[in-house]
DNA sequence: ATGGCCGGCGCAGCCGGA
């Protein structure tokens, strides 16, 4: 079972390059953050046509998340739990049947926090500690579980490839590391950092040719519970997509696990 | 050497992103 996530940054914007990825990749499950549509502005037509059933989380002009599944879920969450004032449509969570059991997967879109000295990063922080507690709630179940999506967070100085750039930013501050370690140290696996301790990015800014000088950032993540690390059988960044004619400015990453 | 973008909204630039 493939499991994907992938900041698309705009889906009305992005649908060629979408669905020509849905081609090529064939993901079981793709967790799609910056959707920037509401839910009736979703293209869902054309990608139920391209084989997938269609679950969103949108809200107007910015933010939004969706999960992309060839089969359909039996069960769907919509928010981050913890705070009922919080309108920002960033988490959502569907449950899968498979041969042997089920599998979670979440979409999450981690505030940016940027930037620093304005209400944006306490947000953010707030927000992860919600996150941490969702986490631990899930972890109690014991079932194999995907945390799939963009996390703004640089998680260590060898995830950018000029880290003396970013050390002014909310994505590599040491409050955002340390939360991402906590979450981490509840016992979840980061699956790139399982396959390999080369350089992996997933973020390449439209500005000043950052992709050509692979001035790059790792801040898409999946983190596995100990049940869904146990079945881990490949990870995959799909940098080349990066490459592509109106790319988004993030790339998918792609887990295989044996369920 | 420096600086370089993009999508949404809505029809001009501004907001938000990272």
């Amino acid at each position: 079972m493939q499991i994907a996530t992938w900041n698309i940054n705009g889906v009305k914007a992005r649908m060629e390059t979408l669905l020509a990825w849905l081609r090529e990749a064939a993901p079981d499950v793709a967790c799609l953050q910056e959707i920037k549509a509401v839910d009736d502005q979703f293209p869902a037509l054309e990608i139920e046509a391209a084989g997938y059933h269609v679950e969103t989380h949108g809200q107007k002009g910015f933010n939004g998340v969706a999960i992309l599944s060839k089969a359909k879920p039996d069960e769907v969450l919509r928010g981050l739990p913890g705070d009922p004032a919080d309108e920002q449509a960033r988490y959502m969570e569907a449950v899968f049947s498979t041969g042997s059991g089920v599998v979670r997967v979440a979409s999450i879109y981690l505030p940016n926090g940027n930037p620093l000295g304005t209400e944006k990063f306490p947000y953010k922080l707030a927000w992860m500690k919600r996150l941490q507690a969702r986490a631990e709630s899930l972890l109690a179940l014991e079932e194999p579980l995907v945390l799939a999506g963009d996390y703004n967070v640089i998680p260590e100085p060898r995830d950018a490839r000029h880290p003396e750039a970013w050390t002014g930013d909310a994505l590599a501050q040491p409050e955002s590391r340390d939360a991402f370690a906590r979450l981490v140290h509840l016992g979840l696996t980061d699956a790139v950092r399982a396959v390999t301790d080369e350089p992996s990015f997933t973020f390449w800014d439209y500005q000043a040719g950052a992709w050509q000088k692979n001035n790059g950032i790792r801040i898409d993540h999946l983190l596995l519970s100990p049940e869904s690390a146990r079945r881990l059988r490949g990870v995959r960044i799909d940098s080349h997509v990066r490459g592509w004619e109106k790319p988004s400015d993030h790339v998918p990453v792609v887990v295989a696990l044996d369920v």
